[in-house]
DNA sequence: TGTACAAATGTTATGATATTACATTCAGAT
DNA sequence: ATCTGAATGTAATATCATAACATTTGTACA
């Protein structure tokens, strides 16, 4: 992970945008939020994106395709995140396991794997909309 | 997970067709190998696919937007796998950890999170390729 | 047998996500 | 001033996935 330099514009917008939402958000989405700023392409939301990765401040959720605000960018070391997201409001919950970032640990060692980025993401249904189902 | 029914032909033919590959294969990938076999379109992958996953025969790999024919289709129960995915030669890793499961699972119950699916997969070199860089 | 229903399939079109390629602009160093 | 690397702008295209609708197939059972 990177250290944090001063964004550039394009960095800021996204990541004000992302902030702003109070959910995941998709590459697109991100773009039609940005339009009024002057965003015309998605080529200038995913490099943003990109680099806002690297600084550790975004996550991308594989499993949905979409970015989130990363909710602690001062606690760095934690590589291996967790998160849970919830399919019916879009809430997402960020965690860290030492455990299970032992137990996988393990598991690279044991089988020589050189891990690059490591994804755990649990989609279902989050206490509040459990309960209104 | 549903249980395993005779597989239809549309459904036999793509999981032979993953069952023939060395590695994990996009949906438009098995489209085109199966083109000789008479199919046409993206759709009669993705439904093949999707009646497959039910079964717990063939796993999406969330990450890299593919898919691999379950190594072990016998062993059900295993809710939560995890894979170690080579980005160099594609190579997958298949495997559980209980320990792991009981700590994501520890989370949920916790946070009155219901999950629906958890996806747990480690990207990067496979000792082999490693080793060759 | 036939007929009704559910599941599977075929086909076209379209939507959604992401990258390539190339030109231009900007900011800092010398 | 000018060089250079990073960032940006833009168009085109590649890749992944689903909607909508028509047709066929399999199967239960009157």
């Amino acid at each position: 992970m990177n250290p944090r330099p001063e964004l550039t514009k394009n960095q800021s917008l996204v990541l004000r945008a992302l902030d702003a939402a109070d959910g995941p958000l998709s590459a697109y989405t991100i773009l039609d939020r940005l339009r009024e700023e002057g965003f015309r392409a998605p080529l200038q939301v995913y490099r943003a994106l990109e680099k806002l990765q690297d600084f550790g401040l975004v996550h991308r959720l594989e499993s949905i395709n979409a970015f989130v605000a990363c909710c602690q960018p001062h606690e760095h070391g934690h590589e291996m995140i967790a998160f849970a997201i919830c399919e019916k409001c879009g809430k997402v919950d960020e965690f860290c396991d030492a455990a299970v970032q032992e137990r996988l640990g393990t598991w690279v060692r044991t089988h020589r794997f050189k891990p690059a980025k490591t994804t755990i993401e649990i989609r279902g249904d989050c206490a509040a909309c459990a309960e209104t189902a």
